[in-house]
DNA sequence: ACATTATGTAATGCATACCTTACATAATGA
DNA sequence: TCATTATGTAAGGTATGCATTACATAATGT
């Protein structure tokens, strides 16, 4: 599972840190998440992407299974 | 986390074992998370609302932390 | 009556998401 | 030099997502 989260706290001038907190989870939480170590739990997916404000599909780029959209 | 799966079947006539074939995960799975006895994992999520042809928010219905819109 | 399908539920086991604590490097600045 | 901030990583523990197996009820059709 791929994710922009990186880019996204560089644009905003967000640390892991401050992201964590914003979010409620420890920073490693978030450190694991953003170099893709494993994937979020749907719910801090949600949060992540409500904290940049955007869906989770801009955000999270999975590996699709089905349909010619992508 | 509220759902719709079970409505997004019911227009499609899809029973939980066929949703569960098409993502390659046990009835019980599609079972537990239609019932919100437990969140999906993200990647299940992403599946989930691709069969549907939806956005996992049009799918899942969290319990927003911040903002104002929703 | 009997078989099939759809659904709800439970127990057990494994994999993993997240936590806390801790250590390391690099960049910045007093 | 010393302190602070940002980041990467690891160990050990707890919580939970999902599989497998199994049992139960209800609806449908033969």
């Amino acid at each position: 599972m791929n994710n922009r989260i990186k880019v996204l706290r560089a644009e905003r001038d967000w640390s892991q840190q401050s992201l964590a907190d914003r979010i409620g989870v420890s920073r490693q939480a978030v450190n694991a998440v953003e170099r893709g170590k494993h994937d979020p739990s749907l719910q801090l997916a949600f949060d992540i992407a409500d904290q940049f404000n955007l869906r989770i599909e801009d955000v999270f780029l999975p590996v699709k299974k089905s349909s010619s959209e992508g």
